[in-house]
DNA sequence: AGACAATTAAATGTCTGACAAATGAAAATT
DNA sequence: AATTTTCATTTGTCAGACATTTAATTGTCT
Protein backbone atom coordinates (compact mmCIF):
# COMPACT_ATOMS: atom_id res chain seq x y z
CA UNK A 1 0.00 0.00 0.00
CA UNK A 2 1.11 3.63 -0.86
CA UNK A 3 1.70 6.35 0.68
CA UNK A 4 0.36 9.97 -0.69
CA UNK A 5 1.90 12.75 1.06
CA UNK A 6 -0.45 14.98 -0.77
CA UNK A 7 -3.55 13.24 0.34
CA UNK A 8 -5.57 15.16 2.58
CA UNK A 9 -5.88 12.44 4.72
CA UNK A 10 -3.37 12.19 8.29
CA UNK A 11 0.04 10.41 7.57
CA UNK A 12 -0.15 8.64 9.80
CA UNK A 13 -3.73 7.25 9.08
CA UNK A 14 -2.46 6.71 5.52
CA UNK A 15 0.37 4.53 7.49
CA UNK A 16 -1.60 3.10 9.93
CA UNK A 17 -4.45 1.50 7.59
CA UNK A 18 -1.38 0.09 5.36
CA UNK A 19 0.08 -1.73 8.28
CA UNK A 20 -3.56 -2.35 9.43
CA UNK A 21 -4.24 -4.45 6.21
CA UNK A 22 -0.76 -6.25 5.64
CA UNK A 23 -1.86 -7.73 9.22
CA UNK A 24 -5.55 -8.58 8.39
CA UNK A 25 -4.11 -10.09 4.70
CA UNK A 26 -2.03 -12.27 6.70
CA UNK A 27 1.03 -10.55 5.53
CA UNK A 28 2.35 -9.43 8.58
CA UNK A 29 1.66 -12.71 10.96
CA UNK A 30 1.30 -12.60 14.64
CA UNK A 31 3.90 -12.31 16.54
CA UNK A 32 6.09 -10.86 13.56
CA UNK A 33 8.02 -7.93 14.41
CA UNK A 34 7.77 -4.88 11.90
CA UNK A 35 11.00 -2.96 10.62
CA UNK A 36 12.47 -0.36 13.21
CA UNK A 37 10.64 3.19 13.10
CA UNK A 38 13.97 4.35 11.25
CA UNK A 39 12.88 1.53 8.64
CA UNK A 40 9.66 2.58 8.12
CA UNK A 41 10.25 6.22 8.40
CA UNK A 42 12.62 5.05 5.11
CA UNK A 43 9.67 2.82 3.68
CA UNK A 44 7.04 5.38 3.79
CA UNK A 45 9.61 8.56 3.48
CA UNK A 46 7.73 9.93 6.16
CA UNK A 47 9.50 11.38 9.59
CA UNK A 48 9.69 9.68 12.64
CA UNK A 49 6.84 11.41 14.34
CA UNK A 50 4.09 10.26 11.78
CA UNK A 51 5.27 6.77 12.00
CA UNK A 52 5.40 7.25 15.39
CA UNK A 53 1.61 8.20 15.29
CA UNK A 54 0.46 5.72 13.04
CA UNK A 55 1.98 2.66 15.85
CA UNK A 56 0.07 4.43 18.72
CA UNK A 57 -3.26 3.94 16.95
CA UNK A 58 -2.43 0.40 16.05
CA UNK A 59 -1.25 -0.26 19.07
CA UNK A 60 -5.00 2.02 20.37
CA UNK A 61 -6.39 -1.02 18.38
CA UNK A 62 -4.42 -4.15 20.21
CA UNK A 63 -3.14 -4.58 16.61
CA UNK A 64 0.60 -4.44 17.86
CA UNK A 65 2.45 -4.63 20.60
CA UNK A 66 5.79 -2.61 21.64
CA UNK A 67 9.42 -3.43 23.38
CA UNK A 68 12.26 -1.13 24.06
CA UNK A 69 15.58 -1.88 24.05
CA UNK A 70 18.37 -3.75 21.32
CA UNK A 71 15.69 -6.45 20.35
CA UNK A 72 12.70 -5.02 21.11
CA UNK A 73 10.45 -3.39 18.37
CA UNK A 74 6.79 -3.13 17.58
CA UNK A 75 5.12 -6.94 17.02
CA UNK A 76 1.78 -8.37 15.56
CA UNK A 77 -0.09 -8.72 18.60
CA UNK A 78 -2.05 -11.66 18.26
CA UNK A 79 -5.77 -10.92 19.36
CA UNK A 80 -6.51 -12.41 22.51
CA UNK A 81 -10.69 -13.07 23.86
CA UNK A 82 -9.81 -10.90 26.63
CA UNK A 83 -8.56 -8.16 24.70
CA UNK A 84 -11.42 -8.25 22.43
CA UNK A 85 -13.24 -8.17 25.37
CA UNK A 86 -12.11 -4.94 27.02
CA UNK A 87 -11.95 -3.39 23.72
CA UNK A 88 -16.09 -4.33 23.36
CA UNK A 89 -17.16 -3.23 26.96
CA UNK A 90 -15.64 -0.32 25.97
CA UNK A 91 -17.10 0.81 23.30
CA UNK A 92 -20.45 -0.75 24.15
CA UNK A 93 -20.43 1.24 27.34
CA UNK A 94 -20.09 4.57 25.28
CA UNK A 95 -22.47 3.74 22.77
CA UNK A 96 -24.93 3.09 25.82
CA UNK A 97 -24.35 6.22 27.73
CA UNK A 98 -24.31 8.61 24.75
CA UNK A 99 -27.10 7.81 22.64
CA UNK A 100 -29.71 7.53 25.54
CA UNK A 101 -30.55 4.08 24.80
CA UNK A 102 -33.46 3.62 27.07
CA UNK A 103 -33.12 0.90 29.83
CA UNK A 104 -35.46 -0.84 28.64
CA UNK A 105 -33.76 -1.59 25.01
CA UNK A 106 -30.59 -2.47 26.82
CA UNK A 107 -32.35 -4.87 29.24
CA UNK A 108 -34.54 -6.56 26.67
CA UNK A 109 -31.16 -7.17 24.23
CA UNK A 110 -29.27 -8.34 27.13
CA UNK A 111 -32.20 -11.07 28.31
CA UNK A 112 -32.75 -12.14 24.52
CA UNK A 113 -29.42 -12.84 23.77
CA UNK A 114 -28.85 -14.54 27.80
CA UNK A 115 -31.50 -16.66 26.48
CA UNK A 116 -29.82 -17.73 23.17
CA UNK A 117 -26.91 -18.85 25.77
CA UNK A 118 -29.98 -21.16 27.66
CA UNK A 119 -30.55 -24.24 25.17
CA UNK A 120 -26.71 -25.11 24.96
CA UNK A 121 -26.04 -24.11 28.41
CA UNK A 122 -28.72 -26.68 29.54
CA UNK A 123 -26.94 -29.66 27.52
CA UNK A 124 -23.46 -28.46 28.39
CA UNK A 125 -23.10 -26.95 31.32
CA UNK A 126 -21.17 -28.89 34.35
CA UNK A 127 -21.01 -29.38 38.42
CA UNK A 128 -18.62 -25.67 37.91
CA UNK A 129 -21.28 -23.22 36.27
CA UNK A 130 -23.68 -24.80 38.54
CA UNK A 131 -21.68 -24.25 41.63
CA UNK A 132 -20.35 -20.77 40.74
CA UNK A 133 -23.45 -19.69 40.33
CA UNK A 134 -25.20 -21.11 43.57
CA UNK A 135 -21.73 -19.45 45.05
CA UNK A 136 -22.45 -15.85 43.75
CA UNK A 137 -26.25 -16.00 44.52
CA UNK A 138 -25.14 -16.81 48.58
CA UNK A 139 -22.87 -13.75 48.16
CA UNK A 140 -26.06 -12.05 46.97
CA UNK A 141 -27.83 -12.65 50.07
CA UNK A 142 -25.42 -11.25 52.14
CA UNK A 143 -26.34 -8.18 53.80
CA UNK A 144 -24.89 -5.08 53.96
CA UNK A 145 -23.83 -5.71 50.55
CA UNK A 146 -22.83 -2.50 48.31
CA UNK A 147 -24.75 -1.55 45.65
CA UNK A 148 -22.07 -1.94 43.32
CA UNK A 149 -20.64 -5.23 44.79
CA UNK A 150 -24.05 -6.67 44.11
CA UNK A 151 -23.88 -5.66 40.66
CA UNK A 152 -20.62 -7.18 40.24
CA UNK A 153 -22.00 -10.48 41.73
CA UNK A 154 -24.79 -10.52 39.15
CA UNK A 155 -22.49 -9.58 36.21
CA UNK A 156 -20.33 -13.22 37.80
CA UNK A 157 -23.42 -14.81 38.19
CA UNK A 158 -24.48 -14.39 34.19
CA UNK A 159 -21.04 -14.68 33.38
CA UNK A 160 -21.20 -18.25 34.59
CA UNK A 161 -24.50 -19.23 32.66
CA UNK A 162 -23.12 -17.44 29.43
CA UNK A 163 -19.85 -19.61 30.06
CA UNK A 164 -21.96 -22.80 30.42
CA UNK A 165 -22.69 -22.68 26.98
CA UNK A 166 -18.74 -23.72 26.31
CA UNK A 167 -18.43 -21.39 22.86
CA UNK A 168 -15.95 -19.25 23.43
CA UNK A 169 -17.77 -16.62 20.33
CA UNK A 170 -20.44 -16.70 22.48
CA UNK A 171 -19.02 -15.77 25.78
CA UNK A 172 -17.04 -13.04 23.96
CA UNK A 173 -20.26 -11.50 22.51
CA UNK A 174 -22.23 -11.50 25.41
CA UNK A 175 -20.18 -10.92 28.13
CA UNK A 176 -19.58 -7.58 26.46
CA UNK A 177 -23.38 -7.10 26.35
CA UNK A 178 -23.71 -7.99 30.16
CA UNK A 179 -20.79 -6.00 30.95
CA UNK A 180 -21.34 -2.89 28.94
CA UNK A 181 -25.08 -3.09 31.11
CA UNK A 182 -23.43 -2.55 34.03
CA UNK A 183 -22.99 1.10 34.39
CA UNK A 184 -26.59 1.21 33.63
CA UNK A 185 -27.33 -1.39 36.10
CA UNK A 186 -25.27 0.39 38.80
CA UNK A 187 -28.13 3.57 38.35
CA UNK A 188 -30.48 1.24 40.43
CA UNK A 189 -30.84 0.71 44.39
CA UNK A 190 -31.68 -2.51 45.26
CA UNK A 191 -33.81 -2.54 48.53
CA UNK A 192 -33.32 -5.71 50.62
CA UNK A 193 -36.95 -6.47 49.36
CA UNK A 194 -35.70 -6.87 45.34
CA UNK A 195 -32.32 -8.39 46.56
CA UNK A 196 -34.50 -11.24 48.06
CA UNK A 197 -36.54 -11.53 44.48
CA UNK A 198 -33.30 -11.76 42.40
CA UNK A 199 -30.99 -13.69 44.37
CA UNK A 200 -34.56 -16.23 44.56
CA UNK A 201 -34.83 -16.10 40.53
CA UNK A 202 -30.69 -16.71 40.31
CA UNK A 203 -30.90 -19.72 42.62
CA UNK A 204 -33.78 -21.29 40.79
CA UNK A 205 -31.58 -20.68 37.44
CA UNK A 206 -28.92 -22.59 39.04
CA UNK A 207 -31.80 -25.24 39.41
CA UNK A 208 -32.78 -25.19 36.54
CA UNK A 209 -29.34 -25.70 34.86
CA UNK A 210 -28.70 -27.73 36.89
CA UNK A 211 -32.06 -29.86 35.85
CA UNK A 212 -31.09 -29.16 31.86
CA UNK A 213 -34.53 -27.49 32.13
CA UNK A 214 -33.84 -25.02 29.22
CA UNK A 215 -37.37 -23.71 28.73
CA UNK A 216 -36.95 -23.07 32.59
CA UNK A 217 -34.27 -21.03 32.57
CA UNK A 218 -35.57 -19.45 29.63
CA UNK A 219 -39.17 -18.17 31.40
CA UNK A 220 -36.97 -17.33 34.83
CA UNK A 221 -34.91 -15.18 32.44
CA UNK A 222 -38.39 -13.36 31.35
CA UNK A 223 -39.32 -12.67 34.80
CA UNK A 224 -35.87 -11.69 35.66
CA UNK A 225 -35.93 -9.18 32.81
CA UNK A 226 -39.38 -7.62 33.45
CA UNK A 227 -38.59 -7.53 37.22
CA UNK A 228 -35.52 -5.49 36.67
CA UNK A 229 -36.86 -3.22 34.31
CA UNK A 230 -39.77 -2.69 36.45
CA UNK A 231 -37.58 -1.66 39.36
CA UNK A 232 -35.64 0.52 36.65
CA UNK A 233 -38.63 2.30 36.08
CA UNK A 234 -39.65 2.90 39.62
CA UNK A 235 -36.31 4.77 39.75
CA UNK A 236 -36.43 6.24 37.05
CA UNK A 237 -40.15 7.75 37.64
CA UNK A 238 -38.68 8.89 41.66
CA UNK A 239 -35.51 11.06 40.25
CA UNK A 240 -38.21 12.64 37.33
CA UNK A 241 -40.33 13.41 39.78
CA UNK A 242 -37.94 15.22 42.48
CA UNK A 243 -36.57 16.77 39.43
CA UNK A 244 -40.16 18.11 38.55
CA UNK A 245 -40.24 19.93 41.82
CA UNK B 1 -6.66 11.95 36.97
CA UNK B 2 -2.49 12.96 37.37
CA UNK B 3 0.25 11.53 35.26
CA UNK B 4 3.08 9.62 36.94
CA UNK B 5 6.56 10.45 34.25
CA UNK B 6 8.30 7.81 36.56
CA UNK B 7 5.67 5.94 35.53
CA UNK B 8 6.88 2.36 33.90
CA UNK B 9 3.67 3.09 31.88
CA UNK B 10 3.95 5.47 28.68
CA UNK B 11 3.25 8.63 28.88
CA UNK B 12 0.84 8.83 25.89
CA UNK B 13 -0.78 5.76 27.61
CA UNK B 14 -1.45 7.58 30.78
CA UNK B 15 -2.58 10.77 29.28
CA UNK B 16 -5.13 8.81 26.56
CA UNK B 17 -6.22 6.77 29.91
CA UNK B 18 -7.34 10.25 31.34
CA UNK B 19 -8.78 11.91 28.89
CA UNK B 20 -10.88 8.68 27.96
CA UNK B 21 -11.64 8.09 31.54
CA UNK B 22 -13.24 11.99 31.36
CA UNK B 23 -15.42 11.22 28.42
CA UNK B 24 -16.60 8.03 30.01
CA UNK B 25 -17.83 9.79 33.15
CA UNK B 26 -19.38 12.80 31.27
CA UNK B 27 -16.53 15.26 32.01
CA UNK B 28 -16.28 15.55 28.68
CA UNK B 29 -19.29 15.86 26.98
CA UNK B 30 -19.87 15.19 23.47
CA UNK B 31 -19.28 17.75 21.19
CA UNK B 32 -17.10 19.85 23.78
CA UNK B 33 -13.82 20.92 22.65
CA UNK B 34 -10.70 19.54 24.09
CA UNK B 35 -7.77 22.14 25.52
CA UNK B 36 -5.68 22.70 22.30
CA UNK B 37 -2.50 20.68 22.27
CA UNK B 38 -0.20 23.65 23.70
CA UNK B 39 -2.63 23.56 26.72
CA UNK B 40 -2.74 19.98 27.33
CA UNK B 41 1.17 19.86 27.47
CA UNK B 42 0.89 22.33 30.26
CA UNK B 43 -1.66 20.83 31.81
CA UNK B 44 -0.06 17.53 31.94
CA UNK B 45 3.32 18.91 31.99
CA UNK B 46 4.91 16.68 28.96
CA UNK B 47 6.22 17.40 25.67
CA UNK B 48 3.10 18.02 22.43
CA UNK B 49 4.51 14.33 20.98
CA UNK B 50 3.32 12.59 23.78
CA UNK B 51 -0.21 14.45 23.72
CA UNK B 52 -0.01 14.21 19.93
CA UNK B 53 0.55 10.56 20.57
CA UNK B 54 -2.18 10.23 23.33
CA UNK B 55 -4.75 12.01 21.06
CA UNK B 56 -3.93 9.63 17.88
CA UNK B 57 -4.74 6.94 20.36
CA UNK B 58 -8.21 7.92 21.19
CA UNK B 59 -8.73 9.02 17.80
CA UNK B 60 -7.79 5.24 16.90
CA UNK B 61 -10.80 4.70 18.88
CA UNK B 62 -13.44 6.84 17.52
CA UNK B 63 -13.82 9.20 20.58
CA UNK B 64 -12.04 12.12 19.11
CA UNK B 65 -12.39 14.11 15.97
CA UNK B 66 -9.60 16.25 15.43
CA UNK B 67 -10.03 19.65 13.08
CA UNK B 68 -7.14 21.92 11.44
CA UNK B 69 -7.64 25.45 11.32
CA UNK B 70 -8.48 28.40 13.71
CA UNK B 71 -11.42 26.88 15.20
CA UNK B 72 -10.03 23.04 15.15
CA UNK B 73 -8.96 21.57 17.88
CA UNK B 74 -10.04 18.09 19.14
CA UNK B 75 -13.52 16.90 19.91
CA UNK B 76 -15.38 14.39 22.02
CA UNK B 77 -17.30 12.40 19.60
CA UNK B 78 -20.74 11.16 19.15
CA UNK B 79 -20.09 7.25 19.08
CA UNK B 80 -22.48 6.49 16.47
CA UNK B 81 -24.12 2.75 16.46
CA UNK B 82 -22.17 2.62 12.60
CA UNK B 83 -18.93 3.53 14.02
CA UNK B 84 -18.87 1.10 17.26
CA UNK B 85 -20.17 -1.58 14.27
CA UNK B 86 -17.31 -1.00 12.21
CA UNK B 87 -14.64 -1.41 15.20
CA UNK B 88 -16.76 -4.50 16.85
CA UNK B 89 -16.71 -5.79 12.91
CA UNK B 90 -12.84 -5.50 12.45
CA UNK B 91 -12.16 -6.68 16.21
CA UNK B 92 -14.49 -9.92 15.88
CA UNK B 93 -13.04 -10.55 12.07
CA UNK B 94 -9.28 -10.62 13.90
CA UNK B 95 -10.13 -12.07 16.36
CA UNK B 96 -11.44 -15.29 14.81
CA UNK B 97 -9.01 -15.29 12.21
CA UNK B 98 -6.13 -15.32 14.60
CA UNK B 99 -7.48 -17.68 16.93
CA UNK B 100 -8.50 -20.41 14.51
CA UNK B 101 -11.86 -20.35 15.97
CA UNK B 102 -13.68 -23.53 14.22
CA UNK B 103 -16.58 -23.04 11.75
CA UNK B 104 -18.88 -24.84 13.91
CA UNK B 105 -18.57 -23.08 17.13
CA UNK B 106 -18.53 -19.34 15.19
CA UNK B 107 -21.79 -20.83 13.27
CA UNK B 108 -23.85 -22.00 16.44
CA UNK B 109 -23.01 -18.70 17.93
CA UNK B 110 -24.40 -16.71 15.14
CA UNK B 111 -27.69 -18.94 14.95
CA UNK B 112 -27.81 -19.01 18.41
CA UNK B 113 -27.87 -15.51 18.69
CA UNK B 114 -30.34 -14.54 15.59
CA UNK B 115 -32.83 -17.18 17.20
CA UNK B 116 -32.76 -14.85 20.05
CA UNK B 117 -34.58 -12.27 17.91
CA UNK B 118 -36.99 -14.63 16.38
CA UNK B 119 -39.12 -13.85 18.88
CA UNK B 120 -39.29 -9.86 19.20
CA UNK B 121 -38.84 -9.67 15.39
CA UNK B 122 -42.13 -12.43 14.97
CA UNK B 123 -43.89 -9.45 17.36
CA UNK B 124 -42.73 -6.58 15.42
CA UNK B 125 -41.78 -7.41 12.01
CA UNK B 126 -43.14 -4.67 9.36
CA UNK B 127 -43.84 -5.47 6.33
CA UNK B 128 -40.77 -3.71 5.09
CA UNK B 129 -39.31 -6.61 6.64
CA UNK B 130 -40.41 -9.22 4.98
CA UNK B 131 -39.96 -7.98 1.81
CA UNK B 132 -36.35 -7.21 1.82
CA UNK B 133 -36.01 -10.55 3.14
CA UNK B 134 -38.11 -11.84 0.05
CA UNK B 135 -36.08 -9.66 -2.30
CA UNK B 136 -32.75 -10.90 -0.72
CA UNK B 137 -34.20 -14.14 -1.11
CA UNK B 138 -34.89 -14.10 -4.47
CA UNK B 139 -31.27 -12.14 -5.14
CA UNK B 140 -29.50 -15.42 -4.15
CA UNK B 141 -31.50 -17.50 -6.61
CA UNK B 142 -30.20 -15.91 -10.00
CA UNK B 143 -28.11 -17.69 -11.71
CA UNK B 144 -24.62 -15.94 -12.41
CA UNK B 145 -24.14 -14.93 -8.72
CA UNK B 146 -20.93 -15.11 -7.75
CA UNK B 147 -20.10 -16.75 -4.22
CA UNK B 148 -18.98 -13.37 -2.69
CA UNK B 149 -22.43 -11.48 -3.51
CA UNK B 150 -24.04 -14.56 -2.71
CA UNK B 151 -23.13 -14.18 0.64
CA UNK B 152 -23.26 -10.60 0.74
CA UNK B 153 -26.85 -11.20 0.04
CA UNK B 154 -27.16 -13.66 3.02
CA UNK B 155 -25.98 -10.95 5.31
CA UNK B 156 -28.95 -8.74 3.99
CA UNK B 157 -31.25 -11.18 4.34
CA UNK B 158 -30.12 -11.71 8.04
CA UNK B 159 -29.39 -8.51 8.89
CA UNK B 160 -33.25 -7.62 7.67
CA UNK B 161 -34.42 -10.31 10.06
CA UNK B 162 -32.43 -8.73 12.67
CA UNK B 163 -33.60 -5.23 12.34
CA UNK B 164 -36.94 -6.67 12.71
CA UNK B 165 -36.67 -7.40 16.48
CA UNK B 166 -36.76 -3.50 16.09
CA UNK B 167 -34.09 -2.96 18.99
CA UNK B 168 -31.28 -0.79 18.13
CA UNK B 169 -28.91 -2.71 20.76
CA UNK B 170 -29.31 -5.82 19.69
CA UNK B 171 -29.17 -4.88 15.97
CA UNK B 172 -25.62 -3.60 16.76
CA UNK B 173 -24.60 -6.49 18.56
CA UNK B 174 -25.71 -8.85 16.16
CA UNK B 175 -25.13 -7.56 12.84
CA UNK B 176 -21.18 -7.72 14.37
CA UNK B 177 -21.54 -11.19 14.73
CA UNK B 178 -22.98 -11.51 11.52
CA UNK B 179 -20.76 -10.02 9.36
CA UNK B 180 -17.65 -10.80 11.34
CA UNK B 181 -18.44 -14.48 9.77
CA UNK B 182 -18.54 -13.53 6.44
CA UNK B 183 -14.76 -13.86 5.87
CA UNK B 184 -15.14 -17.55 7.26
CA UNK B 185 -18.71 -17.84 5.45
CA UNK B 186 -16.66 -17.09 1.69
CA UNK B 187 -14.70 -20.04 2.19
CA UNK B 188 -17.49 -21.78 0.88
CA UNK B 189 -18.43 -22.63 -2.34
CA UNK B 190 -22.20 -23.00 -3.09
CA UNK B 191 -22.91 -25.26 -5.35
CA UNK B 192 -26.60 -24.88 -7.43
CA UNK B 193 -28.10 -27.62 -5.70
CA UNK B 194 -26.97 -26.42 -1.93
CA UNK B 195 -27.96 -22.77 -3.48
CA UNK B 196 -31.22 -23.61 -3.90
CA UNK B 197 -31.56 -25.51 -0.88
CA UNK B 198 -30.59 -22.33 1.19
CA UNK B 199 -32.71 -19.91 -0.85
CA UNK B 200 -35.94 -22.65 -0.13
CA UNK B 201 -34.93 -22.10 3.78
CA UNK B 202 -34.97 -18.20 3.70
CA UNK B 203 -38.26 -17.97 2.01
CA UNK B 204 -39.50 -20.26 4.64
CA UNK B 205 -38.03 -17.86 6.90
CA UNK B 206 -39.55 -14.62 5.29
CA UNK B 207 -43.12 -16.47 5.29
CA UNK B 208 -42.61 -17.61 8.46
CA UNK B 209 -41.91 -13.95 10.38
CA UNK B 210 -44.89 -12.51 7.83
CA UNK B 211 -47.19 -15.36 10.35
CA UNK B 212 -45.37 -14.47 12.81
CA UNK B 213 -44.39 -17.94 13.58
CA UNK B 214 -41.39 -17.63 16.22
CA UNK B 215 -40.96 -21.65 16.87
CA UNK B 216 -40.95 -22.04 12.83
CA UNK B 217 -38.09 -19.44 12.50
CA UNK B 218 -36.45 -20.84 15.09
CA UNK B 219 -36.43 -24.31 13.69
CA UNK B 220 -35.42 -23.19 10.39
CA UNK B 221 -32.64 -21.45 11.65
CA UNK B 222 -31.61 -24.65 13.00
CA UNK B 223 -31.98 -26.10 9.83
CA UNK B 224 -30.39 -23.77 8.20
CA UNK B 225 -27.40 -24.11 10.76
CA UNK B 226 -26.94 -27.40 10.55
CA UNK B 227 -26.70 -27.47 6.36
CA UNK B 228 -24.19 -24.76 6.09
CA UNK B 229 -21.99 -26.64 9.16
CA UNK B 230 -22.40 -29.78 6.66
CA UNK B 231 -21.21 -27.76 3.98
CA UNK B 232 -18.38 -26.35 5.87
CA UNK B 233 -17.10 -29.69 6.63
CA UNK B 234 -17.41 -31.06 3.46
CA UNK B 235 -15.46 -27.78 1.90
CA UNK B 236 -12.76 -28.58 4.66
CA UNK B 237 -12.73 -32.32 4.31
CA UNK B 238 -12.16 -31.81 0.57
CA UNK B 239 -9.29 -28.87 1.28
CA UNK B 240 -7.77 -31.85 3.45
CA UNK B 241 -7.67 -34.47 1.47
CA UNK B 242 -5.83 -32.48 -1.17
CA UNK B 243 -3.71 -31.41 1.31
CA UNK B 244 -2.66 -34.87 1.89
CA UNK B 245 -1.91 -35.87 -1.40
C1' DA C 1 -23.10 50.66 3.99
C1' DG C 2 -21.99 46.52 1.71
C1' DA C 3 -19.15 43.39 -0.96
C1' DC C 4 -14.86 41.61 -1.74
C1' DA C 5 -9.84 40.93 -0.95
C1' DA C 6 -5.80 40.71 1.97
C1' DT C 7 -3.98 39.98 6.44
C1' DT C 8 -3.58 37.80 10.67
C1' DA C 9 -3.94 34.58 14.44
C1' DA C 10 -4.68 30.05 16.11
C1' DA C 11 -4.69 25.46 15.64
C1' DT C 12 -3.19 20.93 13.91
C1' DG C 13 0.20 18.38 10.74
C1' DT C 14 4.95 17.34 9.67
C1' DC C 15 9.93 17.39 10.00
C1' DT C 16 14.51 17.42 12.28
C1' DG C 17 17.70 16.57 15.75
C1' DA C 18 18.81 15.42 20.22
C1' DC C 19 18.96 12.85 24.49
C1' DA C 20 17.05 9.30 27.94
C1' DA C 21 16.04 4.68 29.09
C1' DA C 22 15.68 -0.10 28.40
C1' DT C 23 17.57 -4.36 26.90
C1' DG C 24 20.00 -8.06 24.99
C1' DA C 25 24.44 -9.39 23.06
C1' DA C 26 29.19 -9.18 22.98
C1' DA C 27 33.50 -8.27 25.19
C1' DA C 28 36.33 -7.95 29.12
C1' DT C 29 37.48 -9.30 33.63
C1' DT C 30 37.86 -12.10 37.59
C1' DA D 1 33.33 -20.72 33.86
C1' DA D 2 31.02 -17.12 35.85
C1' DT D 3 30.44 -12.46 36.39
C1' DT D 4 30.77 -7.79 35.19
C1' DT D 5 31.27 -4.19 31.88
C1' DT D 6 30.67 -2.21 27.66
C1' DC D 7 28.17 -1.37 23.66
C1' DA D 8 24.84 -1.13 19.97
C1' DT D 9 20.04 -1.03 18.98
C1' DT D 10 15.51 0.40 19.67
C1' DT D 11 11.71 2.78 21.64
C1' DG D 12 10.29 6.88 24.68
C1' DT D 13 10.51 11.83 25.41
C1' DC D 14 11.66 16.51 24.58
C1' DA D 15 12.41 20.98 22.08
C1' DG D 16 11.97 23.84 18.29
C1' DA D 17 10.88 24.92 13.68
C1' DC D 18 8.08 25.30 9.62
C1' DA D 19 3.86 24.02 6.71
C1' DT D 20 -1.01 23.98 6.20
C1' DT D 21 -5.65 24.88 7.20
C1' DT D 22 -9.26 27.76 8.74
C1' DA D 23 -12.01 31.41 10.51
C1' DA D 24 -12.01 35.94 12.12
C1' DT D 25 -10.33 40.47 11.39
C1' DT D 26 -8.95 44.27 8.84
C1' DG D 27 -8.59 46.97 4.80
C1' DT D 28 -10.23 48.54 0.35
C1' DC D 29 -13.19 49.58 -3.22
C1' DT D 30 -17.69 50.49 -5.12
Amino acid sequence: MKIDPDSSVDLSIQIASAIRDAIIDGTLPVDERLPSEQELCEHFSVSRSSVREALKRLGAQSLIRTQRGATGGAFVNRLTYAAAHGQQITTSTLLLSMNEVSFSTACEARYALESACARLAAQRRTADHVATMRAEAYKQAQPGLTDEAFCASDVAFHRALVDAADNDVMSYQLAGAVEAMQPLMNMITFSARSRERIVALHNDIATALDDQDADKICELLNELSSYTNSLAESVFAERDALRGQ
